[in-house]
DNA sequence: TATATAATTAGTTATTTAGCTAATTATATA
DNA sequence: TATATAATTAGCTAAATAACTAATTATATA
């Protein structure tokens, strides 16, 4: 029961719903992309992507400096609960606002992504 | 998404996915039987169950003093999430311990069930 | 090899959630 | 019609969760 418990609570939160969303849309994303769909700060990202990873929701993998996200489609116990949320969210106004603002992210590459993260970002040495 | 979310942070919790398992298993049970398997205050296992209620993945009916909570499997967007969840709970200890536990309960009237409540409570009288 | 930097982890605070007891509501029955 | 009682709601406390900033880790590159 824990480890069902543990998939579920992985997307029983709005912003890990959005990026299992988000997911469903775009195969891969990085934590960058997926911090900028958010809008919270990184650590904030960072943490949610490790939980959905810990409970077998994601997978990652790391290619140079960025680690890429992509849903664990290999885990045939949990792939049905994709097609049940991706069903569920048909139609949602917040899915299509993510959608809309993911297509403009995917635009600008990582390195310009992250520079505009660290340059907007409270500014601890000003 | 809101409705999403609510559908599964109604089945996010311990206690609550108890409940759906327990009704998986057995069609209909009143508030006090569900109390009973959880082994937690009345006033505990109704707000479980309203909150269940609320994102409609349970439907009850009232019957005299008792009520009848079920699984609202006229739902068509919310029972594939019951099927998943069957499945994945499949062999969980935790499971088969509350069906042995309910298997005892569904035994002894709601009436005699809800004195043995009352008795074994905190009597504040005392 | 030193520096820059993407991501994570640590540490803190604020919010949410789950549990309890007590009070209330609604229904059956003496 | 008054009393008993199953369930809910109110009010509170403790625990869990999510957010932030700051510090750390790991990787690329000057």
């Amino acid at each position: 029961m824990d480890k069902t418990l543990s998939i579920i609570k992985a997307i029983s939160d709005k912003n890990r719903l959005r990026i299992l969303s988000a997911l469903l849309f775009h195969d891969e994303l990085c934590a960058c992309q997926i911090t900028e769909i958010l809008k919270v700060a990184g650590a904030t990202a960072s943490r949610h992507l490790s939980q959905m990873v810990s409970a077998g929701v994601l997978k990652n993998r790391k290619q140079g400096r960025w680690i890429y996200f992509r849903l664990n489609k290999e885990n045939i116990l949990i792939e049905p609960l994709f097609v049940w949320v991706e069903h569920h969210l048909e139609g949602s106004t917040r899915v299509e606002k993510d959608l809309k603002a993911l297509k403009k992210i995917l635009l600008i590459p990582c390195e310009e992504l992250s520079q505009m993260q660290r340059e907007s970002g409270t500014c601890s040495t000003s």
